[in-house]
DNA sequence: TTGTAAGCGTTATCAC
DNA sequence: GTGATAACGCTTACAA
């Protein structure tokens, strides 16, 4: 009758060795100890397949080399990208990714939490939407794209200067009525500076706009829309959009009240999304460095102090001609 | 001096009930315990913020509540929303979810599969393509879409179905002569069937076809498109592509060199692949039933019996029109 | 430098 | 039904 596949532990593998289990645990913690000892305790863990158990690790130590990421949803072009990043930046340090989606629901969220602490994760990096959200746990926490009132850092793309950009892009590329278009969550959030900066740019150099808001959802904005243009009320000449996926929909419509893109309008969107099947840009749009974003928040929840760490790091956009502005060939 | 965030353990909240340690564990485990005494437990646990340390529970059990994902990548339609679709299905059973990228790369595969095998996860579910795979540490494992040889579970697509689907599809739809256009691993995996299914089709009702396959990647698939095509050699009027994707990159390649789509020829993918931006179809395909192949791994592997799993479980598919076929409205 | 032993927070076994 | 107590596999003082 074969062991039946027991799993070693230090235990066996300080006996196989001859050493003591505590000189089993130095070596494989890179603690000095004798050459002869330590190459027959690594012998003798090969010999036996001999891998260490993190759970009783991280019970022992409160460390468990696992960081958990909270994402609405994976499906998407951005957040698929974004979390492939972030576990591709973890996994080269040796970290494991927790990955939960939440919808946006902030129930779901603080269910993640929960769970995230109950398995003792070192880190968690979040993309969530609860307006009355608690770091539970007192868990290192980093958050992307959305601030909370400087309880943690968080990273996210220099949507300011994102917003200033497309402004002062659709105005040389000859625009001269702007609209800025926005839906999203009705919390405050880093992304509103998108619209801040649009605007300040504009103030700064004279030029006419307009702002629609679409609180609730897309819909609602294809329909202010279309009356717009029903109305005779609509002549904008460029128009910015807070996301890629709101310009394609307003796009969409437009096109079939008759404008043409970028023809009678030009439109500047905002991720820099590529088509996956073409790897075209699905529009003009600003990018956001989402490798970077991936990088600065994983080294940031790595280096965790929680005196130290700024509350806020942005990082830098740029403009993508896309086949939305006249400046694409 | 404050108690520095102690969290609190079993033992605290059996003191502050005044109960046994003992008792406090049944409660949270659900065993029979004096209804006065659970009460007093669970008031206590809640007074305290008290939560089971999954770390020290996975220890004592070896369960840990926890399933690894494997896939060669997130940021791509198919393989982000299977992704999104098992971690949800995990959810809902309770289970968190590690998840890690490989890139199709055999090395970090086995790299992961040590990293999870290290993390005493509850089984593995995985999207891989090393040839020389080998389950290490004896974890329940379920494949997706690739079959080992006999050792694990597979769940995929029924790729054969769908090969003769396409291929009827294209005849019913007016094509006389047919081409299969593949690209992929050479490691022979379940999606291969779909060209036995197309084959097949074509064989037993008598259609003339060819087949072309480009063992390495893309460009030389493309490269052998142009090439018939310039020889006066290419006299297809039905195209069946592998993917979706490379549907889409054939296509390209046909109308730069003036040949319509579906006008001239008609192409069939496989995926079922839907634009994100306006939620119509890429291309005509054959669709993939990713939230039920995600619901059929989980709970396959949640459910478990080396002695009695299946070896294989193909999953239903369908075909969708779209805009490369003359069925689209 | 090496070995010993005391926990870490749970669960499971047994007497009570 | 309840409550001590011994593991689980590992790290870490501390003693040798």
């Amino acid at each position: 009758m074969k062991n039946k596949e027991r799993i070693p532990t230090m235990k066996d593998v300080a006996a196989e060795a001859g050493v003591a289990l505590g000189t089993v645990s130095k070596v494989f913690n890179g603690f000095p100890v004798g050459e002869s000892y330590r190459i027959r305790v690594e012998q003798a863990a090969k010999k036996l397949g001999y891998r260490v158990n993190n759970y009783a690790r991280g019970m022992r130590t409160n460390r468990t080399n696992t960081i958990s990421i909270i994402m609405p949803m994976i499906c998407h072009p951005f957040f698929s990208k974004l979390t492939e990043c972030i576990i591709r930046e973890l996994d080269s340090h040796n970290y494991n990714t927790f990955v939960s989606v939440t919808d946006r629901n902030p129930k779901a969220e603080a269910r993640c939490i929960r769970m995230v602490a109950q398995n003792k994760t070192d880190g968690i990096i979040a993309l969530t939407y609860d307006p009355d959200f608690n770091n539970i746990g007192n868990i290192p926490f980093v958050s992307i794209d959305r601030s909370f009132t400087g309880s943690c850092p968080c990273i996210t793309s220099d949507n300011y200067t994102g917003g200033q950009i497309a402004a002062a892009k659709l105005h040389e590329l000859g625009c001269r009525k702007l609209l800025y278009a926005r839906t999203g969550s009705p919390v405050p959030g880093e992304t509103d500076k998108r619209g801040y900066g649009f605007e300040n740019w504009c103030q700064t150099n004279s030029v006419s706009y307009d702002i629609i808001n679409a609180k609730v959802d897309n819909d609602q904005m294809i329909e202010k829309i279309r009356e717009m243009v029903e109305n005779g009320t609509f002549d904008y000449d460029g128009i910015f959009c807070s996301t890629d996926l709101l310009l394609i929909l307003i796009r969409n419509e437009l096109n079939r009240l008759g404008i043409r893109i970028p023809e009678d309008v030009q439109m500047i969107g905002f991720d820099g999304s590529i088509d996956f099947y073409t790897g075209l840009p699905v529009c003009s749009s600003i990018e956001q460095p989402i490798e970077q974003l991936a990088k600065v928040a994983v080294n940031t929840i790595l280096n965790y102090d929680s005196e130290n760490t700024p509350s806020l790091i942005c990082l830098p956009v740029r403009y993508i001609p896309g086949p939305t502005t006249k400046d694409w060939i």
